[in-house]
DNA sequence: GGCTTATATAAGCCACTACTGATACGGTCG
DNA sequence: CGACCGTATCAGTAGTGGCTTATATAAGCC
């Protein structure tokens, strides 16, 4: 499953945001989610399963409990794929901060509207 | 249809890839995907569709031709969710880049408020 | 050991989405 | 005007994903 469609379903993006927060169980996100999307144990379970299978949260067991995290690289993928896009609404930025952590790849860019891209060529 | 979604789709993003590098005619979109992902017309005008309808593509009459182009807004608010894990993988351009942004564009709502996408501040 | 808790898996159902072929509709050109 | 291009829409269909209920497995506790 494309990361983008591991995303695309809004529990997931919720679990995710729950564990930015730090490492839970998977009865305590099941807790948050039951309550917040009123769904039941095992669909809880299963999109933690798909994040699992997808990498963007791994598992430790404790106990009979499972401890699960977020991890980092899927997402790092979808802000990497966001890149070519950013320049539409932080060309400032891009001279700043991003660029410096990527490599610069917009020597071409114009800064003095940021509306005005290049035409692709027409091949 | 959520912004997650529209990018669940691999023939979307694509288009939105096709569009980064400028306005491009339905026509010429539909070329490159058909060749791609051996799609009809119908499929890839339905999937633009999609992108007019959530924000992501704008279009432009030019004659008998429809114009397309990227419209950011939609991708910034992917950006702005993914800010919260940005700090997992970049944390020092979280201290001089990104969040410099965030600040900054924080500081221009809490001034004119030009914008209207989710601040997150609901929690 | 036997009951309970914590979590995962399995099977089946339903809704949704993306596709195709057919067709409509406006613009262009001879 | 009429034929044709470029693009969008419609109707129908197939596949997929997420949900539920039922159940399995493992750990904790008396």
């Amino acid at each position: 499953m494309h990361a983008f469609d591991v995303l695309g379903d809004p529990v997931r993006r919720r679990i995710l945001e729950l564990l930015a927060g730090g490492e839970r169980t998977s009865g305590a996100v099941c807790d948050v989610i039951r309550e917040e999307f009123g769904i039941s144990q095992p669909a809880v379970s299963q999109h933690l399963r798909v994040l699992r299978d997808s990498g963007f949260a791994s598992v430790r067991p404790q106990g009979a409990r499972r401890l699960y995290a977020v991890r980092h690289e899927p997402l790092r993928d979808v802000d990497a794929w966001l890149d070519p896009f950013r320049r539409f609404w932080a060309p400032h930025l891009d001279a700043l901060g991003t660029e410096l952590a990527r490599g610069r790849r917009a020597d071409r860019l114009r800064d003095d509207g940021e509306d005005d891209y290049d035409e692709g060529s027409a091949t």
